[in-house]
DNA sequence: AATCAATTCCAAACCGCTTTGGATGACGTA
DNA sequence: TACGTCATCCAAAGCGGTTTGGAATTGATT
């Protein structure tokens, strides 16, 4: 069932009928229903291929979810963001279109999306430092959103983050207090903007605290589980041991906690972790009971948020860019502990 | 730039430049290089919803990823799945939409999809026994095929699945073998169809060796670090508590294992567990060494398989379904070894 | 009664491509 | 010379909507 043929049965003009379904003015109230009833009774669903070359509108966004090349991985927020995004998209009828693309591939997806006119804008995921897709796609003159932010642009740019080095500052302080005096940074790729950040506030708030952060307890890796429990052991086979560490995120953490137990040592009590949690659906940081002391920000949210600031700069095209900074929480588990009496 | 622009510089009808650039034969052989050449030149890439207009053709396929509405738990394979398919589809100048949607939402998204002309063809994820969307989306008409397969469905349909009845079969068998009698299964959801099958495996192997399932030492629930932890800590309560786990996911299977850590036991000493690995890119069961013993199929691979699958169906579309059923590795771990003796 | 402004509807153009059904010219053949 | 065949190109009609620019009817105003 078609416009026309819809049109046809009603006895109107395809004019008339698109109007009446669309909620323009000049339709009588009565012939509105008219349509609207029959549009439903008939299953009618405007063809979604004509609408967009007809209104010059993708009424779709694409995300382009980056790969590191080198181990192929695909961040593990990154379901969870899109789930959120994905949330307002459909409230707002439009559709969402991924690509998942290696890094080489990466500048001529965008080009594509926007030159096939396959999207109105686009969501940058997992921005690093200098990223080169923001003067690309400034370039390219679509709309864009990041999640997070590309440190050492020049030009202004639309963004939302969680507030990294803040967090990570807060969580460096909150173990100082507790006395730890050796504490250990599991950071992610340290190219990643939000790594570099959260790098950031862990030395300032040491150095504030007149403590050296040490460089053999900064380690700087793909945040797998893998790889917190390698660099987690090694560190504590060191002599003189971290008897706290800070880690990037849940599934490091969990690494690094695997380590812990690997060495006899008691979470909690010889050694404390704190993460960061980006609240995954599939990975709870406990339920009431946390297990992890964490620096806490939901992914989910900030998918939805980021997804509601895009919409809008798609029906604003020429409104100043958006930034938006949240706070992560600092949420006490059973993971931290004073620091142990020096043997 | 678009198509009429160019055959103007070109001095040529947008009929030959259409022609020359999708290669038809009545094109003099100069003329298309000459077209060609200057498409490049100009940066010209055709607007996709004209042609999907034109074409009939959405040229994109769509995945609906259901919710689970009560935990609102986002299965954490799909990222890999996903980016399996998403290989596939650039490959083949797809696109690939994505509708994240809660249960009751997810009728009216599949009619949509079709309706609306926004894809050729889906693929559905998760199914559940007796799953409604078979018989929705035959009765729709659009191509699918199913991750996965939907015991009691009538009718026949496409499908890719991982013989998760069998992996479990060998699972048990195995650590039969070691001399585990007191075998506990920590299961995903029970109404989801690969859970089915998993735990059939499971009683099979029981039943055939003489063993009684004992109830108290089954347990189904969402598959998160959180539910396995709390599943175990209870089972290894109990006066005839397990000596061996097998376990659904990666990550249910970490928080056995810290459950196993809590009560004071060696994993693969008085305790084994193992788990079934999909090869997540960001939760890799170890590197050389395997963390755990596992059942392993690469759901990456699986999402590959799957998009060409239904792409050939969308090519085909009145071949009939297509089935493949992938064998799971059983790769032997750290996790697992004979059963302590008796006490 | 004539004029004017709303109100309500419609015909036709348009979006940018594909595709059908020729048209034109060169060439070979009878 | 006349005619049939290729090879090569093009005009125009879709695809299924939206949108522009009226047209017809009605009611109010003068």
């Amino acid at each position: 069932m078609n416009l026309k043929e819809l049109a046809t049965k009603l006895g109107l003009s395809p004019t008339t009928v698109s109007r009446a379904l669309n909620g323009y003015p000049e339709v009588n109230e009565a012939t509105r229903e008219r349509v609207v009833a029959a549009a439903k009774r008939y299953n009618y669903s405007p063809n979604t291929r004509a609408i967009r070359l007809a209104t010059g509108r993708a009424l779709a966004v694409g995300h382009v979810i980056p790969i590191a090349s080198q181990h192929e991985i695909v961040n593990p927020i990154f379901a969870d963001f899109i789930a959120g995004a994905g949330e307002v998209y459909s409230r707002n009828g439009y559709d969402m279109l991924l690509s998942v693309v290696s890094d080489e591939d990466e500048e001529r997806t965008y080009r594509e999306l926007s030159s096939r006119g396959a999207v109105d804008g686009v969501i940058v995921h997992g921005p690093r430092m200098q990223d080169r897709r923001v003067p690309l796609l400034h370039e390219i003159g679509i709309p864009f959103v990041v999640h997070g932010r590309a440190s050492g642009t020049t030009s202004a740019y639309s963004w939302l983050d969680v507030n990294n080095r803040r967090a990570f500052q807060r969580a460096t302080e909150f173990l100082i207090d507790l006395g730890h005096r050796r504490i250990a940074l599991i950071n992610g790729l340290e190219f990643m903007d939000f790594a570099m950040r959260r790098r950031a506030g862990f030395t300032d708030a040491m150095i504030a605290h007149g403590l050296h952060p040490d460089p053999e307890l900064m380690f700087s890796e793909e945040m797998t589980e893998v790889a917190g429990y390698h660099a987690a052991c090694r560190m504590l086979d060191l002599p003189q041991a971290p008897t706290a560490f800070l880690v990037s995120s849940m599934i490091s953490g969990m690494g690094v906690r695997r380590a812990v137990e690997r060495a006899g040592l008691t979470l909690g009590r010889e050694v404390s972790i704190i993460i960061h949690d980006d609240e995954l659906s599939y990975l709870r940081n406990g339920d009431d009971v946390p297990i992890f002391t964490a620096t806490r920000s939901s992914v989910r949210e900030a998918g939805r948020l980021t997804a509601e600031m895009l919409l809008d700069l798609i029906a604003n095209p020429n409104s100043p860019p958006r930034e938006r900074l949240l706070e992560a929480e600092l949420i006490i588990g059973q993971s931290t502990g004073p620091a142990p009496r020096e043997a």
